[in-house]
DNA sequence: AAGTGGTCTAGACCACGGG
DNA sequence: CCGTGGTCTAGACCACTTC
């Protein structure tokens, strides 16, 4: 029985040294940003395999969000991108000097401005998770105002707040209209001030809705933020934010931070 | 020429068809989490394609991490996790209760105790990302604390702290030791007190170690948090917090929150 | 041994992008 | 037009799991 160390095993499989040649030839330089890869004939050649073999590698490498491929064109090496910044909170006592908008502050950006592209107002059943947070029960009527924005030209964030319906019935909330002054000063106006929110921060792979909106190639998950407000008593409003990770960092500050390291 | 809607053109792809309809009966319930999808020659047979074109399909599910694979065994529907909940920070004057450690306090785990399963201290070169956070120059000498920990006896974080050599030389944190009541206590005792820090939140695909510390399956992204501690005048630590997107929240509470919705 | 997914081949035709 | 990636087929053998 020949010596091997340990299980070496795991993976000898030929596409899996094609991506690992490959990814070496990223990592280190030899394949640059944006340049494009060997054809996937060529491949064929210098590896001695089959095209499906090579294409398992690409694959990989695609999913793994090192690589995008262009139909007609090729595959390139995937172009690192400076990501915005979105604020969660920050030290009490500092002006953002941000407009009011549903959003989240936005740095980093070229011209900082995000841009509305859709907004709809609905009425629907609340989902098990929405109904969840809301302390609905499963079916409750809600009100959903859904929002989708582009950042210097890009689309970069789906917003959905809900509003359980005995707040929102016969208010602007159920109206397709922007709200001035947003909804936390309108429904502090109802009387339901907030007193405070919590931020649940996940991530996963995008639906397909998601996958459309933000033009994403395989291999790019999406940040999910629920932000679940609070007035003194109970819960006022579900935001759900959703950016596309390759683009978008979030930032959070405590304490004291000196000048010139604050984001923003 | 045939009258089309618009550009319907978008996807008539057999394998693009064969996952729509898996797809459908996973999220309608028709095939249930846990359960086993029909067989790989199944699947040939119902939709009278190549073997080819539904592993075609079937990559697709799974990097959408709604299904995983397993061989010998079949294909089977991701089953949902309750995930754990990682609390980034709470409003303050209210005592957390959780044991000195590195990692952040966590919540929703049975025995709720993190174990860390390796320690390893290394001094290197800083990268060029390490190097702007900590402003050295690239390649200027940092200390690495690395850590590995599971919960619930599954791998769930993986963190990399780094700090700055010249307050690191000749002190404990150059040692592979478990440092006593944390490092920001120590860095304090060195004249360095923590005045605040800033948390940045992103997500992406993980890489090679990641993937096989966390085992995951294709389809899942890392949650990775970069915590940039600050003295007074200047950096003093970065930790980067990597787990895995699929079983971990990241909570964040802000203002006053009712009792019976705060976390932990 | 039988059934499952994992890897690989060799070939075909289509769709897209750019000369 | 040509070269690129996208889709698809038919068949082969291997590796893992269970019985």
């Amino acid at each position: 029985m020949p010596l091997k160390e340990s299980s070496r095993h795991v993976t000898d499989a030929k596409y899996q040294q094609i991506a690992d040649r490959l990814r070496d030839q990223i990592t280190s330089g030899a394949l640059k940003p944006g340049q494009r890869l060997p054809s996937e004939p060529d491949l064929v050649r210098d590896f001695r395999s089959s095209r499906n073999t090579v294409r398992l590698a690409l694959a990989l490498l695609t999913n793994q969000g090192l690589v995008v491929t262009r139909q007609g064109l090729g595959t390139f090496v995937q172009e690192p991108v400076r990501p915005f910044t979105a604020l969660l909170s920050r030290a009490p006592g500092v002006p953002t000097g941000h407009h009011a908008t549903a959003a989240l502050p936005v740095s980093g950006s070229a011209d900082g401005e995000p841009e509305t592209v859709r907004f709809l107002v609905e009425q629907v059943s609340a989902s098990a998770s929405v109904a969840a947070k809301l302390e609905l029960q499963r079916g409750d009527p809600v009100v959903i105002r859904r929002t989708l924005q582009r950042l210097d030209g890009a689309p970069w964030l789906m917003i959905n707040s809900y509003f359980p319906m005995d707040l929102a019935s016969g208010t602007p909330l159920e109206q397709a209209a922007c709200i001035e002054d947003g909804s936390i000063k309108l429904l502090a106006d109802l009387g339901y001030a907030q007193a405070g929110f919590v931020d649940e921060i996940g991530a996963r792979m995008p639906d397909a809705r998601e996958y459309d909106f933000f033009r994403l190639s395989s291999g790019t998950p999406v940040i999910v933020v629920n932000r679940t407000s609070y007035s003194q008593e109970r819960p006022i409003r579900l935001s759900r934010y959703v950016y596309r990770g390759d683009r978008v960092r979030l930032a959070h500050e405590v304490g004291v931070i000196p000048a010139r390291y604050r984001s923003g």
